[in-house]
DNA sequence: AAGTTTTGTTGAAACCTAATACAAATATTT
DNA sequence: AAATATTTGTATTAGGTTTCAACAAAACTT
């Protein structure tokens, strides 16, 4: 299990850099524990609590090992251990171990278009609080955001007892520059070089380290971590709301490329006679398959908002056939990219998540339908489309999960604040 | 360097992934070893010679490591030394490492549309015998084939005095399903569910391991480990040819996807209402830029072959304005299309190879004035749009690459025959 | 010729997990 | 109720790997 957090092919032999001078490429001794502790912290916050005996066997470590690590988890305050209890099958009861989540807390942020969120999650993945608000687009400025955004995080933060952070990962809907955390352009948001990590880390006075990312890339996180897609090596998310958005697993990591621009789905040119997309390109996915698209279609206007989209849902639910035509026309355009996409990726699941979860049930057919014939792979590949489980806070919390990573990977070297 | 054996996300120690091949979990200290020598073994393939002291600054080991390492590869037949010579500058020679490319070769085999080719290539990337033969499609049957490609493996091993293999990689312009080595479809070949690692076996007795691939997958790892992409983590290849073909680099690693479908970026729908394709859908990138279209655009027929193709190079080397315009059309379809993939992956660098390689001069203008139109990250990503470097030999290659794989990641366990 | 610099070699020390033996806690059998 | 079997925790020892430190070797410099 976890092999998602880690990849590595079994013949795997990547090449990466060339030229020798890079950084070492060795392993020493001391790095197989740091290993070993990082694979037991995350049977942890993914699986949820285990016995000791649990975790030799998920782990393969020996009994002495990993008493030996879970120790070193314990005294670092990351886990907590639990006497066992007999029940019913002979031998010595294993004592149950879980993830400490009431110190060991992360702030997650996330920016959408007509919403703000925010909660502090606790290792193991609890939520320990959790706000979200409107926040219409274009009734603030960027200053009048952060300082909504730093009133929010200052409540939940009073919540819980100004507890010690171990890390800030904020979603928004935009493209980031991940090394300076920097969100190049939000078309929906109209923002433009927005420095929003260090935005962010002075309004609200933090000293832990921030990482921002794209709402579809995080989104993608949170649902193959602790949704739809747990257990999935190759996913693909999509996620419609005001844009088309989405996020990409390959080998059970999510794909950032080079600056950290990767997983725009939305913006695959399917029609080039199409309409004029707020990207600046003209017949992107988006301009077929977003929220403006299905409204148009269903003779509302396009910027009715969530009004008009749930009057949409309505009329679905109530087996209005204008408006279940018009969704079924939106799926066969879901279903075009989609299979394109396929074709790219050959993953194990697609999971719509957003607005697409909601008429999830009025366009599979057609989705799936244009999908099959479209597919390369035939029946060949075993691929199921799939609704989102996580919901509405799939970026919120695939922002969280962003805090945690360093936390993961190295979880004896920690700084909290 | 060569953190690519080890790929691993931001913020881990890179050790973990490398360490984590086994797949149970946790990790012993022999990994450790099996990690570093790894690591040594593909410094020394992918950027050739190198002496004891370059290895050491390379991989962060000590000299004493380096010097057990090396010695246990020397011993195993996998590397050589040559005392090192005065070079001018103080303190004791260190000797030169090579590996050792007479002894540890791989089978190659590369069946595209109209050819054939065979190669042993040794360790170090060195390529000891080489055949490509002309094999139009369609004048032989699959058994036919794979009796003229093992009477081609019959020569270029006697030529190699049968030196035993460690491994056969073998690309093929299909749809490979990677754990069974079959051809679940190659429109162009007319082959369906081709057993193609089985056949190739029987029919050349091998008895090695038999890696089947996309041709288009093999020349992404070729362009990316000796052609012009060295150095990248990634890269998008696209390789037109009568098909579309093409591979991807996500994090240094070639991505395969759930079942080795990955990769077919020729199906990416860009024009609904554009021709039928191959395939059985419509309006695929491959009706726009493929060898069909590039041919119809100039008034030729759309299978006129190799003959055509060069009588269009020629009169758009003489500036024939209409073949100009209609390479710059097909640049733009190239754009599009290039478009969507860099905003779905955000690539340092897109290959194109193939019969690209060769219209490159003539499409590079309008290709890039596309991409820079439709590009999200705007000029905040360096990305460059050039032309394969390996050339013709860029699936052959990649094959051997495909072989090596196993031998690279396990440097001391490996049967050869 | 003596000193400096770089590199190879060797043995001890440090780090990590596995293996083994034994103790503890529970269920099952007699 | 006592003995036995089963499972798990603990402690000790052993095996594997790397680093560290000291020394030797081979080149250049003065």
């Amino acid at each position: 299990m976890f092999e998602h957090a880690m990849s590595g092919s079994a013949t795997n032999s990547g090449l990466k850099t060339s030229l020798r001078h890079v950084s070492a490429g060795g392993v020493r001794s001391e790095s197989v524990r740091t290993a070993n502790l990082s694979t037991l912290l995350q049977c942890l916050h993914f699986a949820g609590p285990a016995t000791r005996s649990e975790l030799v066997e998920e782990t393969g470590l020996t009994r002495s090992s990993v008493a030996a690590l879970v120790g070193e988890l314990e005294e670092a305050g990351l886990v907590v251990e639990h006497a066992g209890s007999p029940d019913g099958s002979p031998g010595r009861p294993s004592p149950t171990v879980s993830a400490n989540s009431s110190q060991n807390l992360v702030l997650a942020i996330e920016i959408a278009v007509d919403d703000l969120a925010v909660a502090i999650v606790g290792l193991g993945g609890k939520v320990l609080h959790r706000i979200r608000v409107d926040h219409p687009r274009d009734l603030s400025t960027i200053d009048e955001t952060i300082a909504d955004v730093a009133e929010l995080v200052a409540k939940v933060r009073s919540a819980t007892k100004n507890t010690p952070l171990l890390g800030v990962g904020v979603a928004i809907v935009g493209l980031v520059h991940r090394t300076t955390n920097t969100v190049v352009v939000a078309p929906n948001l109209r923002w433009n070089e927005v420095p929003l990590g260090n935005l962010i880390r002075d309004a609200c006075s933090l000293s832990v380290p921030i990482t921002v990312a794209n709402d579809g890339n995080a989104g993608v996180l949170a649902e193959s971590r602790r949704g739809a897609a747990v257990g999935q090596k190759n996913v693909i998310f999509l996620s419609g709301e005001v844009g088309v958005g989405g996020g990409i697993i390959v080998d059970g990591q999510v794909i950032n490329g080079q600056g950290g621009f990767a997983g725009e789905i939305g913006h695959m040119p399917v029609n080039p006679e199409g309409l004029d997309c707020g990207c600046g390109a003209r017949g992107c996915w988006e301009t077929e398959i977003g929220e403006g698209a299905l409204l148009r279609r269903t003779g509302r206007m396009a910027d009715g908002g969530r009004a008009a989209l749930n009057s949409v849902l309505d009329s679905a639910a109530a087996e209005d056939p204008n408006v279940l035509r018009a969704l079924a026309r939106q799926g066969e355009w879901i279903g075009i990219g989609l299979a394109g996409l396929i074709n790219l990726f050959d993953p194990g699941m697609v999971v719509l998540g957003g607005t697409l979860r909601r008429v999830y049930p009025y366009v599979i057919d057609s989705v799936n339908e244009v999908v099959v014939g479209r597919r390369l792979s035939g029946r060949e590949a075993r691929m199921s489309i799939v609704a989102s489980t996580v919901g509405e806070d799939a970026s919120l919390l695939g922002a969280a999960e962003l805090a945690f990573q360093s936390l993961l990977a190295n979880p004896l070297t920690v700084h909290r604040a």
